[in-house]
RNA sequence: GGGCCUGUAGCUUAGUCGGCAGAGCGACGGACUCUUAAUCCGUAGGCCAAGGGUUCAAAUCCCUUCAGGCCCGCCA
């Protein structure tokens, strides 16, 4: 595979062009109208050409040459429409040149007036054109398009120029952000943005890249979660918060995991899980009647519906329902014979009631819960963040969100008791130094911030990218991402690092 | 990390009982003044992902590597 796409042939034309005194890249067109409003305006137009002219500009996909005229397809952002160039009314230089020169793929802006052809379609009758870029590289088939999912993910470019379906993903990834960002405005929840460069990595259980910052000579990690700042925050006043994050987790990549994605958190000063809870079941039920239309969204086969209040089960219930055990009535020696007996995986290392039900759960339970479904009540193991329970013992107020077998949303009530945060850390921090990659490091400064004192607060994190393929119907995150890590391919000449070969800037 | 599958022209692909690598679209040249997957005539384009092996002979069989997809493991 060559690093380069370029087409001699379109090359020669661009030399002839420029030979021909055409300026290839001019820096501006007038475009008064887009390819949706003309074909709006003109809905109802007849044979006759229209009085009216119009001006718009785009992208040439389909040229059909048929003597002394030639129809071409012509898209832009709206859509696209035919074009109809005659040699009589273009004059033949101008004609020669479209025939010559101009392929599929070019872009080019048209001046004309608005016809219907005999055939029906809407069409600019084109009086002048002016070529705005030259392609030079071939485009995809037109008829069969670009269907390589690896050329597809490498060159999304390429991808959104053929495939009108990846197009429309992409534009409700935008619309479901930006409709998102509207629901927490309205409710007066001020949006900050917090660092991505951090000294200490905190607020999930994961692995972190690093990095060097070489003025300060320090190591730096890019963030896991905005967490601990948002809550900062909290600390400094500001009563509600989110942050739209882009969070990197240095884990292996699937159909549900990106090394970077990206992650709303909300933060709410004198509210509870409980309160969380209802706020996330408040937006993705006004997300998918915003963005479907509907209530229910179709998606890998099954009818998700997001009509409330939806079902809410403790972590305990639905290890009773699903692995069909008490976790409460057993030793646990039981638990571990049980979990033998069930093929339980990780278990080696669970030594506390609390480990073990969090085990069955992701055994049992996770992949079942279908349509959305609120899981509560987590053990104080695996949840250093999260308040203790304000009645079980062992047990925080902590909730998972799941849909489609997919944990959708975290939250809990925020713990803020300084002492304990710092007893909590400081187990997390033994644990990491036993080798736990995933376990948190301590954040000092976290804990002083708490120990100002933070009023009670609820918050929750809820995966975007996740949220995009229910709402867009994909099943792959990959098709939800502009540009999904891929391992590198090929590296060109410039892709070695800078200084390496003597060829600096 | 384990399993299954895929990689052939710019794109979409046929060919995998081993026997000259084919097509459509696109490109290039020509004809055509309402076509729309335009049509018609002609031309060029391939280290069959890369490397090694078996064989008289390999896109095809075997091994290794690379990249991708799906499933599992790990993981928010």
């Amino acid at each position: 595979m060559d690093h380069l796409c370029f087409d001699p042939t379109k090359i020669d034309k661009l030399q002839d062009l420029r030979e021909r005194g055409v300026t290839v890249y001019p820096y501006t067109f007038e475009r008064r109208d887009t390819v949706g409003e003309i074909k709006e305006r003109f809905s109802g137009i007849g044979h006759e050409k229209s009085a009216e002219e119009v001006s718009t500009a785009g992208r040439i996909y389909v040229v059909r040459e048929h003597g002394k005229t030639i129809f071409a397809d012509m898209g832009d952002a709206d859509g696209r429409i035919q074009l109809y160039l005659r040699k009589n009314d273009l004059g033949d230089e101008q004609f020669d040149l479209f025939r010559q020169y101009v392929d599929a793929g070019d872009i080019i802006g048209v001046v004309g007036h608005v016809f219907r052809t005999k055939m029906g379609e809407i069409t600019i009758w084109v009086d002048r054109f002016e070529l705005l870029a030259k392609s030079v590289c071939p485009l995809p088939e037109k008829f069969h398009g670009l269907k390589n999912v690896e050329t597809r993910y490498r060159q999304r470019y390429l991808d959104l120029i053929m495939n009108e379906e990846s197009r429309e993903t992409f534009r409700t990834r935008s619309r479901i952000i930006s409709l998102l960002r509207q629901f927490l405005f309205e409710r007066d929840y001020l949006e900050f943005e917090t660092p991505t460069l951090q000294p200490v990595y905190g607020g999930a259980n994961a692995r972190p890249f690093t990095t060097h910052h070489n003025a300060l000579d320090q190591k730096l990690y890019l963030r896991i979660a905005p967490e601990l700042y948002l809550k900062r925050l909290v600390v400094g006043g500001f009563e509600k918060v989110f942050e739209i994050a882009k969070n990197f987790r240095n884990e292996d990549i699937d159909t549900n995991h990106n090394p970077e994605f990206s992650m709303v958190e909300i933060y709410e000063a004198y509210r509870d899980y409980n309160d969380m809870m209802d706020l996330t079941e408040e937006i993705l039920s006004y997300l998918a009647e915003k963005v479907r239309g509907s209530a229910t969204v179709p998606f890998a086969g099954h009818d998700l519906d997001f009509t409330r209040p939806w079902r809410r089960l403790s972590m305990e219930e639905a290890v009773q329902e699903y692995g069909g055990i008490d976790v409460r009535a057993h030793t646990v020696e039981e638990l571990r014979a049980f979990a033998r007996e069930h093929g339980v995986e990780g278990c080696e290392s669970a030594t506390t009631r609390g480990e073990y039900l969090v085990l069955f759960f992701e055994h049992f339970g996770e992949k079942q819960l279908i349509q959305p479904t609120f899981v509560y009540d987590f053990p104080i193991e695996n949840s250093p963040l999260a308040k203790k329970h304000r009645t079980k013992e062992g047990m925080t107020e902590r909730f998972e969100l799941f849909i489609a077998g997919m944990e959708m949303a975290n939250g809990f009530s925020e713990l803020n008791d300084p002492l304990d945060q710092k007893a909590r850390l400081e187990l997390q921090d033994a644990r990491r130094r036993r080798g736990d990659l995933e376990a948190q490091m301590i954040d000092y400064d976290f804990i002083n911030a708490l120990g100002y004192g933070m009023p009670p607060t609820g918050g929750v994190g809820i995966g975007i990218d996740r949220l995009v393929m229910l709402l867009t119907g994909k099943d792959s995150i990959k098709e939800v991402l502009l540009f999904p890590q891929m391992k590198t391919a090929v590296v060109g000449p410039n892709g070695g690092e800078p200084g390496q070969d003597g060829s600096e800037e």
